[in-house]
RNA sequence: GCUCCUUUCGUCUAGAGGCCCAGGACAUAGCCCUCUCAAGGCUGUAACACGGGUUCGAAUCCCGUAAGGAGCGCCA
């Protein structure tokens, strides 16, 4: 059975390319019937906290992405951790390292000036039990670091890189346990991979060079590691990482700007993974075309044109109740509710985003004249003649589309295009937007003639 | 610095030696439809990073260069 799982650390909101890895972990799961766990990597206290494990849940639950099973909390596991560590270190696997971070970081610096890796020297690696004894006397706590062989290599066959293959030599012993006693990252996530029984782990291209670390430590330990395919970057628009400086958001703030969340959902999708799938999908049908031979290995950069799109595409998907809700916010206070329905019915094609609601929502229940979006402003100049002829009609059919286009155009002559522009300019302040007979109905005939008269010329 | 990853239209991508003077989707332009917008239909513009090889033949294989990215943390 295929079980894959979603691991963030607590220590940050929920961003795109975190996102899109929960996706396509759980569309595999999805996919072939299996499951999909989430794991809260918490081990590091001071870096992680509640409010962002709680906004991880929030998030997912919002894009869709429900989890099986009991969420995993890494800080509660730390009996697992023990267990494993005395494994490694009654063979030999793994030795106490007295160095302090200080000492650490004086040692990486030069040996990058030096144009060296910035690698663990092994200082503590060959120490007696005198040397470790007067160490400890000293009330250093040591850390406990993964002793990796000196020759060898690591070889692993990667779902989206085929085969790989890394030096021992290259790696340097790293730490597996902090000096405070907790597990660190590429110990904790591998034991815990091979545990729950997790099959496969799609994650970041950053984790690739890591990967053999882990390989060395699930043979170490005669665990079964997954497989692992590791999906390429998101990048922004020139190619640098996202980030929040150049305008990446979390999704907590992409929802609370409005994006829908299958919005998100079906550009994430495409990033990194090819599919024969045209427009928007929802989530099973997702699910069912995903594939991960069909992952990309280059770069793909996050496109807020592309997003706009795929939310255009979401917004007019909604059906009305969930038009009406998400509209909801930018109606005015009070609105009774078949108003409320009317409206959403008549700009539902119209609107991307909150804002243009609110736009449309001021055009039609907004008192006074209308501000025009942009550019030059609307000043339409209806003809005397033309607007009394409308005003009368509004008066004597009132809010009847139809009753005031054909009084116009028998007062006027005016048909087509002369007839509906100045109609809607002088109604809306555009001249774009919805449909104009159900605009008049929801404007009422008072706003409607106020509207005419500011905008009839001499 | 060392190791590793990546490079096809504006964007997402197809392409695993001849099917490719490179296909699709979105974006974009034009036309049709139409009171406008949206939707829909049709048509168009638009790309193999560069330089060497290998081969009868290369977007596809090899080498190099350039550009971007990742890792080398008591972060994950």
């Amino acid at each position: 059975m295929t079980v894959t799982r979603f691991a963030p650390s607590p220590s940050g909101a929920i961003h795109l390319g975190n996102a899109r890895t929960a996706l396509f972990n759980w569309l595999l799961a999805r996919r072939d019937g299996g499951q999909f766990l989430l794991r809260i990597e918490d081990t590091d206290a001071e870096r992680s906290s509640e409010a962002y494990a709680q906004q991880i849940e929030t998030d997912l639950e919002w894009l869709g992405l429900g989890w099986d099973g009991q969420i995993v909390r890494q800080s509660a596991r730390s009996a697992v951790y023990a267990d494993a560590f005395e494994t490694l270190e009654r063979a030999g696997r793994v030795y106490p390292c007295y160095c302090t971070p200080l000492e650490i970081n004086i040692s990486r610096k030069s040996q990058l000036a030096a144009g060296k890796p910035p690698r663990y020297a092994g200082t503590c690696r060959h120490l007696t039990a005198e040397q470790r004894a007067t160490r400890e006397a000293e009330g250093r706590e040591p850390t406990l670091r993964f002793r990796v062989p000196d020759d060898g290599r690591v070889e692993f066959l990667d779902l989206v890189h085929g085969e790989q293959a890394f030096q021992c030599a290259d790696i340097g012993d790293f730490i597996i346990r902090r000096a405070d006693g907790t597990a660190s990252f590429f110990f904790s996530n591998i034991v815990d991979d091979a545990l729950m029984g997790v099959t496969t782990v799609l994650r970041g291209e950053d984790h690739l060079s890591n990967t053999p670390r882990q390989l060395l430590i699930a043979m170490a330990l005669d665990l079964k590691a997954p497989d692992y395919g590791h999906i390429s970057l998101i990048t922004a628009m020139d190619g640098s990482p996202l980030s929040k400086r150049a305008g990446a958001k979390s999704v907590a703030e992409l929802g609370a700007d409005g994006y829908l969340p299958i919005a998100l959902v079906n550009q994430l999708y495409r990033l990194g993974h090819s599919s024969d799938l045209t427009g928007l999908q929802d989530l099973p049908t997702l699910a069912q075309h995903f594939n991960p031979a069909h992952l990309v290995r280059s770069p793909a950069r996050w496109d807020p044109v592309q997003l706009a799109v795929w939310q255009k595409d979401a917004v007019h998907a909604l059906s009305a109740d969930e038009a009406l809700a998400w509209m909801r916010p930018q109606l005015p206070q009070g609105l009774d509710e078949s108003t409320a329905r009317a409206f959403v019915a008549a700009v539902q094609a119209n609107v991307v985003v909150p804002q243009d609601v609110a736009d449309w929502a001021a055009v039609i229940f907004g008192e006074g004249m209308i501000q025009a979006e942009s550019g030059p402003p609307a000043t339409p100049t209806l003809s005397p003649d033309f607007a009394a002829a409308a005003i009368t009609a509004l008066r004597t059919h009132g809010a009847d589309w139809s009753a005031l286009t054909q009084a116009v155009k028998a007062a006027t002559g005016a048909k087509g295009p002369a007839l509906f522009k100045p109609l809607r300019l002088a109604l809306t302040g555009r001249d774009h937007g919805p449909e104009l007979g159900p605009i008049l109905a929801l404007m009422g005939v008072e706003r409607a003639i106020a509207r005419l008269e500011a905008s009839t010329g001499p």
